[in-house]
RNA sequence: GCCCCUGUGGCGGAAUUGGUAGACGCGCUCGACUCAAAAUCGAGUUCCGCAAGGAGUGCCCGUUCGAGUCGGGCCAGGGGCACCA
């Protein structure tokens, strides 16, 4: 037997041994625990990177785990194969974008298959395929009918130079970040997805994810932000044709004493009305539409009102009338589009009345004796009782809020309701690499579904990228077809569907994928929900959302019985790497870097940052598993930093990763057989086993790391004996799941039968799991003094008389007699002093 | 601004319900092997101190026989949301 490891040739003989066998093909009809297991799939970008690595690689070692404890497991693998990058690709190189996206997969498949994830290949899919985009758009058919689908103007950044829909991560500075364009706000009729109507479904739904991080489960929660309030309809005084009340959100009901002003959204109705009649008002919306939409502008952005001179009538005081105000920080698609100034306790009503010289009026005191403690400049937001306020003075904010909707219902003027900040999901793009919208607009019959017998519905392959915009709406002849109702004339939509629908549903497709329908839910249930799901802590909201959303919404239309999708969710941390600059401040590849070093030019160590193309901080896994092979590479990946933390890949790190996958080899090869039984290695093995699976299970890989090398320092520590014979070969099973290709040889070399991917999972004996000996920490007010050795379960009084007559305990207590003695069995004793 | 998370040696990090802080790895020091180096093996490595001993888990206070762990108040770093009425 070689003397050290060579990786390229095992990695190779065993990946190939793994898939001609169908090792890791999981099949729809076992009888045994299934486990499904499932990783983010890529977007097929070019080449893996290592977050890829990391990501895959917990995934195959719980997937490779579970199957040695018996499940029959469903990891597959497929790509996220639609998206912009394709389409710029197009534009820069003038390859069509399938060309280059089935490129990138064939290459990324490679590297992926050089790690030997224990991946179900056969179930393998690309997202840009009309074998599954068809089946999308037929779900989407099916959405469409059940009325989950609808049509609507909505706003968009639209740059007029590339002539196409940015994102608004796409804008800097208020343009285009390709074209350098100003970017307009433009209305277009998109297609919206009608998540809404699950949106108290999908909060509730998070309390039964008990197998999520509270994290993501908190940001969905603030995502779908329920606000419980009261919708109400203040009457506008004076006879106005057509405008006869507006109608409010607030959470505040119990301020309606408060109230200084109405003030409505630029786009309400009523102030679009009015912007008809008055040459003032259009110019002031056209003032609130100017200036950017980033965080950071808002943020800055003057608050501006303007009167429009309307009156309402206080829903308490026919008496008592307030102005009516259009501002620019008034949300039309949040609540009502319209809302009450209430000064006192809101620090941008506050500072909104000092502003137009509205009245401020305190209706909330700590005390009902601080009724006319002054407003500053800074809101009041303390709780308290209710003052100034009539026949709600005295109460609580809470039952003053009760109360005001409690009247409003009685009278018919308002009710209490739920406003939440989740909109509606927009799926419309206007590219080209991405799936057609199965719609067929008609003059007589309006939009139309695509019949499910003509789907798919293809993207034609002859497109131009020479000129701006999208190639669809440029097509000579793909979007003029007949109407699948009246068989006029019709027109196909040119949109694309957003990439986010297609990774709503991949892994229904990865666990059924019959020819003629998206899914056989019978055979889905089988597998699903996922049992556990590994990806970046970036998909928590967006991805997430949408998918639970897409799950519940199928459920809806009784295609799948299943509430979620993803019954344990992990996130993973990113793989970080040190960035260099060199004195001009160019960003230097590593190894760049070290290059400069050597040549004795100053190099600039920057922070350790996500390695990315634009920091040039990246390390490609290839080369790195050329030179190591792919067990040092997942190695490194799992040890040291706990895997929902980031992880700064190091030389040193791989280097010690390779030295260990080394070691383990010396040791199987090594083994010298010995006589008789180590107790000591024996409890230290089961120990080990029992800790490993514990620690595999919780995807704390840096622990089950740590408890390996614990193991290995053992082995190499004992003496020759049975024992320790059979620990190693125990050993090669428990890090099988990690470093697949040097434990396979190990187990062929020890002359095992069959594959150590398919070998079980050693039993931990509980006999041997507990030690007969046991070290007690001897106290003196809870400062250690000495430790001693006994037997495991000495009675309280032996150990208590042991510590009082220990040597150090004595000179402390210099003849004194302790005043308690703490004993906790088989851990310690505290001598109080 | 609102919400949330994290602070432990030179570094990554361990540490059941409060019960021996620093497991394990990296790095470093010394030693063995070698003509030499690499690889490998052995010993050591929180800080101060020759030692006895003392200090120590971001800072301050508290609860407790005993606090990395629990409570209160700060500081620092990170993340999410953000004109949401």
């Amino acid at each position: 037997m070689a003397s050290r490891f060579n990786p390229l040739k095992a990695d190779a003989h065993w990946q190939k041994v793994w898939e001609e066998g169908g090792t890791f093909r999981a099949s729809d009809d076992s009888d045994r625990p299934r486990s499904y297991v499932l990783e983010m799939f890529p977007y097929p970008s070019g080449r893996i990177h290592m977050g890829h690595v990391r990501n895959y690689t917990m995934g195959d070692v719980l997937a490779r785990y579970r199957r040695m404890n018996g499940h029959e497991v469903l990891h597959p693998m497929g790509w996220d194969a639609f998206g912009m990058p394709a389409e710029n690709a197009a534009m820069e190189r003038k390859v069509h974008p399938g060309e280059w996206t089935r490129a990138n997969i064939a290459t990324m498949k490679a590297q992926l298959k050089r790690l030997g994830f224990a991946l179900d290949w056969s179930r393998e899919l690309a997202t840009c395929e009309p074998d599954y985009y068809g089946h999308e758009q037929a779900l989407f058919v099916d959405l469409f009918e059940a009325g989950l689908v609808y049509r609507k103007e909505s706003e968009v950044n639209w740059d007029p130079v590339d002539m196409t829909v940015l994102a608004n991560e796409q804008v800097i500075d208020g343009r285009g970040w390709r074209s350098g364009a100003l970017v307009e706000r433009r209305k277009l009729a998109q297609w919206f997805l009608k998540i809404t109507d699950f949106a108290e479904e999908l909060l509730d739904g998070l309390d039964g994810l008990d197998q999520w991080p509270d994290k993501v489960r908190l940001m969905q929660e603030n995502w779908i932000g329920k606000s419980r309030g009261m919708r109400f309809r203040f009457r506008i005084a004076g006879p106005r044709p057509g405008m006869e009340e507006i109608e409010v959100f607030t959470t505040r009901p119990d301020t309606i004493f408060g109230a200084n002003s109405a003030a409505l959204s630029p786009d309400h109705p009523i102030a679009q009305a009015l912007a008809a009649e008055q040459p003032e008002v259009a110019a002031f919306i056209a003032l609130c539409k100017q200036g950017g939409t980033t965080a950071a502008e808002l943020e800055t952005a003057e608050k501006l009102g303007f009167d429009t001179g309307l009156k309402v009538v206080h829903p308490f005081d026919p008496d008592w009338q307030l102005p009516v105000f259009i501002a620019n920080f008034v949300l039309m698609d949040y609540g009502t589009g319209a809302i009450f100034g209430s000064a006192a306790h809101d620090q941008r009503d506050l500072d909104f009345a000092r502003k137009y010289g509205l009245p401020v009026r305190r209706v909330v005191a700590p005390t009902a004796e601080e009724a006319d403690l002054p407003i500053g400049d800074e809101a009041d937001l303390r709780d308290g009782v209710i003052v100034n306020s009539r026949f709600l003075d005295g109460m609580s904010v809470e039952a003053a809020i009760a109360e005001v909707i409690a009247r409003a219902e009685a009278g018919g003027w308002g009710e209490g309701t739920t406003a939440w900040r989740l909109r509606d999901w927009g799926v419309s793009r206007q590219r080209y690499w991405g799936t057609p919208i199965p719609i067929v607009h008609c003059a007589a019959c309006g939009a139309v579904p695509v019949p499910k017998d003509q789907l798919p519905v293809i993207l034609p392959e002859d497109v131009d990228f020479e000129t701006p915009g999208n190639p669809l709406e440029r097509h000579p002849t793909w979007k003029h077809v007949a109407c699948p109702s009246c068989g006029g004339a019709g027109r196909r939509e040119t949109d694309t569907l957003d990439t986010f629908v297609d990774s709503s549903w991949y892994f229904i497709r990865f666990a059924s994928q019959p020819g003629n329908r998206p899914f056989d839910p019978e055979v889905a249930k089988r597998w699903l929900p996922v049992n556990q799901y590994i990806g970046g802590v970036e998909h928590a909201i967006l991805h997430l959302l949408y998918a639970r959303f897409w799950t519940r919404a199928l459920k809806h239309i009784g295609m799948l019985d299943l509430e979620e999708p993803f019954s344990g969710l992990f996130t993973q941390g990113m793989v970080t790497h040190r960035t260099y600059q060199d004195e001009a401040g160019n960003w230097l590849l590593p190894e760049e870097a070290e290059a400069a070093k050597a040549a004795g030019e100053s190099v600039k160590a920057g922070r350790v940052e996500k390695m990315s193309k634009s920091k040039r901080n990246t390390v490609d896994p290839e080369p790195i598993v050329d030179q190591y092979g792919a067990d040092a590479v997942r190695w490194f990946m799992l040890s040291d930093s706990p895997p929902e933390r980031d992880l700064e890949w190091s030389e040193a790190g791989i280097e010690g990763a390779w030295k260990f996958v080394n070691r383990l080899w010396r040791l199987s090869a090594a083994s010298e057989a010995g006589e008789g039984t180590d107790i000591a290695l024996e409890r230290k093995l089961h120990q080990t086993i029992a800790a490993v699976g514990a620690n595999i299970e919780a995807l704390a890989f840096n622990k089950a790391v740590a408890n390996i090398y614990e193991l290995a320092n053992a082995i190499e520590k004992a003496p020759p004996s049975a024992s320790r014979t059979e620990a190693v070969a125990v050993m090669m099973r428990l890090v099988a799941p990690m470093v697949p290709h040097v434990a396979e040889e190990a187990w062929a070399a020890a002359g095992n039968p069959g594959l150590v991917a398919d070998a079980a999972w050693p039993e931990a004996d509980p006999a041997l799991l507990v030690e007969d000996e046991v070290t007690i920490a001897i106290q003196v007010n809870g400062k250690l003094r000495d430790t001693v050795r006994t037997a495991k379960g000495a009675a309280r009084e032996d150990l208590e008389k042991l510590a009082v007559a220990n040597t150090a305990v004595q000179r402390i207590l210099a003849g004194a007699a302790p005043r308690k003695v703490i004993v906790v069995p088989d851990r310690l004793v505290n001598v109080v002093a």
